[in-house]
DNA sequence: GTCTATACTGAGATAGAC
DNA sequence: GTCTATCTCAGTATAGAC
């Protein structure tokens, strides 16, 4: 079970097109990744694929959804962890950075300018459910404790907040690449200074 | 000179070109858009483009540093007005935000998956100097002022601040268009909100 | 369920006439 | 400087044998 470059992965099928599949999606996007690409790297003729999935839009809505139920059991997990609201915010901030870097931003751009329409909403609809809502959990809860404060004196929406948390996240995660040259962070100090943009911003301190 | 679809635009030559694909390079991103459909809405046949650029990588990057010219014009004039740091930095999101909705987005995506290294660097390296650079001046402005901390009470470096700024401005007009299915807010309420989460974050008020 | 062979399409690019 | 015609390639998808 050493090789795997020409022989087949182990009892290839949907789940191990699946894997392989969203490792590609996610790290190159959609338009860069090849059916062949795809097969080639499962073991299989690229024809192959087709018994297993009816196009690569499908093989790519299947790999989405279960990307997202994925994250949405982890995301979950750490929403009814039994410590403060601030602390599970750290902890989920932390578990994204641990995941590949460009994922949340190759997936966006993809669904707004890869993917069929149907494909769009049914996918947004899965992301709301799978990351927004959690988050939204968490952030009441901070809400409540006057964390942070409500949607009338923020001027956001909770999905919005949570939206912002996200961005945070991914700007923590991305700087490493991207045109700022920041140097890389691991996961847990992504989660501490995920806390501290989001409750306070840059500011020096909260009661200064 | 009303009708544009079938005739040429005035006096079409490489300023016209430029005028369309950043347009087009813009919504939809690069791959999305072929050399054809660009030729179709300046009013010329594909091969005609070649005479202007040498390829279509060629003219994406010519788009990319008029894009950016453009752009670091605007930050420079913001960056120098004569008000504090702060009103600056809510202009400079105003401006942004008045500007079609994905550009940035859409950018760091092609420049990450679909050109070449060195078109990647060259084009990192103009968005330092055209977006980063100016918002670097006001953020230090504002650092100076004890409106935000430093390096090193914030954790982050003046051009990761900026890119967070840049990460917020995005969020609050992109937000309309995503998952989060916010509503769409006008350019002034962007630079209102953006100045409240950098300075402040979710907080409740400076000091409770 | 997987293969070989191949159809079909879209896209980038070149040749050469005008 | 722009056109028509065409090349070449990559990519998705299908047909049909095993």
């Amino acid at each position: 079970m050493a090789e795997r470059s020409r022989r087949r992965i182990a009892g290839a099928g949907r789940a191990e097109i699946l894997t392989v599949a969203r490792q590609l999606f996610m790290a190159r996007g959609y338009r860069a990744v090849s059916t062949r690409d795809i097969a080639a790297a499962v073991g299989m003729t690229q024809p192959a694929l087709y018994h297993h999935f009816s196009g690569k839009e499908a093989l790519y809505v299947a790999v989405l959804e279960d990307e997202l139920a994925r994250r949405s059991a982890e995301m979950w997990e750490v929403a009814r962890l039994e410590v403060s609201p601030s602390e599970r915010l750290a902890t989920i901030a932390e578990r994204i950075a641990t995941r590949s870097r460009h994922d949340l931003s190759q997936m966006f751009h993809d669904l707004r300018t890869e993917v069929s329409g149907g494909t769009r909403a049914r996918i947004g609809a899965g992301f709301r459910d799978a990351m927004l809502r959690p988050m939204v959990v968490i952030l009441d809860d901070m809400i409540a404790r006057g964390a942070i404060g409500s949607p009338e004196v923020t001027g956001l929406s909770v999905p919005e907040m949570a939206m912002f948390v996200l961005g945070v996240i991914r700007m923590l995660t991305e700087v490493e690449s991207g045109p700022a040259r920041g140097r890389q962070r691991s996961p847990g100090e992504v989660g501490q200074i995920t806390v501290r943009l989001v409750t306070l911003g840059l500011a020096e301190s909260r009661t200064p």
